[in-house]
DNA sequence: ACCAAGACTTACCAAATGGTAGAAAAATAG
DNA sequence: CTATTTTTCTACCATTTGGTAAGTCTTGGT
């Protein structure tokens, strides 16, 4: 019927949607097929089984990151701020692809099914970001501390403003709403009190 | 059998478990049942209901965590260091609950069942730990920056370390799991440079 | 016109799931 | 010891789940 891949892409942006959103256990085959007006054998053809499809989701997903990401690492120029590169290229994704995060946080979870495999695609692009994190604090244009730590706390808390805003809603409720731009920049601020280098 | 309410604890305790880990809809009463040596009707017993024993494990939870922050924010001496002493409470939790945190990130899942509950029950708490943060600023305890990004980075970053741990390791492998009272530290020194104010 | 490959569907199934009904066993009160 | 209440179990069930088998329909090449 459809002649391009046109249904295959479908079935991904829906099942990105409904992992990251409701898990990947809360996800049925069958619900995900009658909201695309399709079959659930339509899906299992295209991707031969649920964890194939949870795959498939999770390679697109992680590409998608490693480019975006992979740009402002791959930049030498030594005029830029770093560090507010990397977290405007962070933020880029997390806005424009906020289900993206949720998935990585759904299955980065130590108990699911497909760790280990995010793990392998993962692992490259991780180890690239400390080193040049490494590399920057060698250079003094970065203030010595746990790569991993400042990683991983930045990493949390974008995925967390994404992800995590139900939570935090409860306290000051609408001012979460506030332009992501003025929180951009809050976070930014945040990160380079911590990292700049005291001249 | 069991006269006291041992039972109903026992179920809790692997509730807990098997919700932060494998997830609420991973989770299946006849596994957990089996896994305590029981039938699946013992727990339906106690608990009326598979979202019963959810909302009992959540109550359970939040009451701890609560308990345990209620502590630091209700001490009033100025001569001790704020920050350090939350950083610690949260820390300790972590180290002695790691599971607690697991189901915190579970259940705070934009998509979660149980979401508008743990709203209610953790919405005071968060109320009070930012207005606390505010008044800090305001008498110049603390620099100011907005209490609920610093809020949700350091709440992100430490149920990060206790759960997205699995994530982490694809970088630095081994290096993750250097004492934690270390990563304490870095957090703490993280947090500081971020937030006491300029002499 | 024909056919082979691709795309999508209907029909079906075994297993697992949360839950109900009610009996049996154990603990407790009198 | 008996009566009653609490706790746990056996038996059963309707529904949902991911997945298989086999068909239909469309499309493009020759």
């Amino acid at each position: 019927m459809a002649p391009r891949g046109e249904t295959k892409e479908r079935i991904l942006a829906k099942a990105l949607e409904s992992f990251s959103i409701v898990g990947y256990d809360g996800t049925s085959l069958d619900d995900l097929a009658e909201s695309l007006g399709i079959r659930k054998q339509t899906i299992l053809y295209h991707f031969v089984s649920k964890r194939g499809l949870l795959n498939a989701v999770l390679d697109e997903s992680v590409k998608i990151l490693t480019e975006s990401l992979e740009e402002v690492l791959a930049s030498n120029d030594p005029h830029r701020d770093r560090i507010e590169d990397l977290v405007r290229s962070v933020f880029r994704v997390a806005l424009e692809q906020p289900l993206l995060l949720g998935l990585l946080r759904e299955v980065s979870r130590p108990g699911s099914p497909a760790a280990p495999r995010l793990k392998n695609q993962m692992g490259p692009l991780m180890e690239r970001a400390i080193s040049w994190m490494e590399g920057e604090m060698e250079a003094g244009r970065m203030r010595k501390t746990d790569a991993q730590l400042v990683l991983l706390s930045a990493y949390s808390t974008v995925v967390g403003l994404a992800t995590e805003i139900e939570i935090l809603r409860t306290a000051g409720v609408e001012r979460v709403l506030r332009p992501s731009a003025q929180r951009r920049q809050e976070l930014l601020h945040f990160l380079r009190t911590s990292l700049t280098p005291i001249e």
